[in-house]
DNA sequence: CTCACTTAGTGTTAATTCGACACTTACCAG
DNA sequence: CTGGTAAGTGTCGAATTAACACTAAGTGAG
């Protein structure tokens, strides 16, 4: 292999699947293009690595410019580098996981795209380049970092109660959990601690935790 | 963002850490470096992305160029993205993580390699790059993969006796297991079927096993 | 030839974990 | 004050896990 890299470098970006809880719901967030390719469908959120930033940097940034929030978990779970996914000219994609709390749905318009919009995993449009797959493979894997909870704290207001906290355990792995069992499970895992605060709805007040 | 990409695109690579066992240790294969940057520092193999081809097919195909083998397990584990991390230009590594029977140790001599070698992770040299950081990742995808037992077969010739499988799996997690446990527990996985025939070695004969 | 050595191979039991189950508590609303 | 609804808790059987010791079979030395 020859030392100096004779061939045309191709362009590197980020794209970030975005999930967040609405009615009890794992959506995920997308912009609609607007501009070719793929004009007027639906995508990821994504942009460019620029120089001098790294790829964690580049996602943060880009989830930043694109909706105003900053993400608590993002994690980088896979590269997507098939020569063909963009027509305009070969783009690798680092594809990024984030989690945002379910309140924080401030949805600035992003100045490439037409409108950003929250859609229900479970009733997803037609998506632009291979971003299906991107996004399949990130339902993967946020339901298997879910089994460990703590993940789940960046889709829930700093204060939660258990119920809500199951809720979004099976709202991201689609499983029904038992609730004694949930909160037994919780209790050995230690990562919530719990506060002198109630939460006050239409019934019995409901104690509030903390990630511990 | 604006729609055209102005900013220069950096460089792609794949850098690949390959284990195998030698004397029932973990090896790790570390090629030394033949020009500058880091010359004469040992580092893992890999190469650039070359055009039309996806990020896992150069892996394989750096590999295959500086090993002269086809490794049975390679999997993508991470990208490294420091913008300084290798002092020529920009270059976005994806880092990648092989694994190949102990027995086929054929090193090819490659072209931009002084030489290449082998050596236990408990006794690495200096390495080049972010190459430590890189191979400290490995270790721990590894060990995480291995308690799924299958991994493990391409670490062992196609057939291979239980002892020989429980030595892979404590040599790759650094824990020692229990004989008959960890017997129970490849029965229960089905992972393995026993054959009609024994090694035979200096004492009782052990029943070999192939992958199911 | 046989005996000592070494690795292969097997079952049981106690402890723990996990999963299923039903009832009481407390607040709100009418 | 009462009915409804979600919050919260304890027990028991089943399944899994971890710890334990002995027998089997071949090699090599004497």
């Amino acid at each position: 292999m020859p030392f100096t890299y004779e061939y045309p470098h191709p362009a590197v970006a980020t794209d970030i699947a975005v999930f967040t809880l609405r009615l009890g719901a794992l959506n995920v967030l997308l912009i609609e293009r607007g501009g070719e390719p793929y004009l007027g469908a639906w995508a990821l959120p994504g942009g460019f690595l620029q120089p001098d930033e790294e790829l964690d940097q580049c996602a943060r940034r880009e989830l930043e410019e694109e909706t105003g929030v900053d993400a608590e978990l993002l994690v980088q779970f896979g590269n997507f580098s098939a020569p063909d996914r963009d027509p305009r000219e070969r783009v690798i994609s680092v594809a990024y996981l984030a989690l945002l709390p379910s309140d924080e749905l401030r949805l600035e318009a992003s100045t490439d795209a037409a409108q950003a919009r929250w859609f229900p995993v479970a009733a997803l449009p037609r998506l632009a380049f291979d971003h299906d797959k991107i996004l399949a493979r990130a339902l993967e894997v946020l339901a298997g970092r879910a089994r460990q909870i703590s993940p789940l704290f960046a889709l829930l207001p700093p204060r939660f109660t258990l119920s809500q906290l199951q809720g979004a355990y099976e709202a991201v792995t689609g499983e029904e959990a038992e609730k004694r069992n949930f909160r037994k499970m919780v209790a050995t895992l230690g990562c919530v601690r719990e506060t002198e605060d109630f939460a006050h709805g239409a019934h019995r007040p409901a104690r509030l935790y903390e990630a511990a």
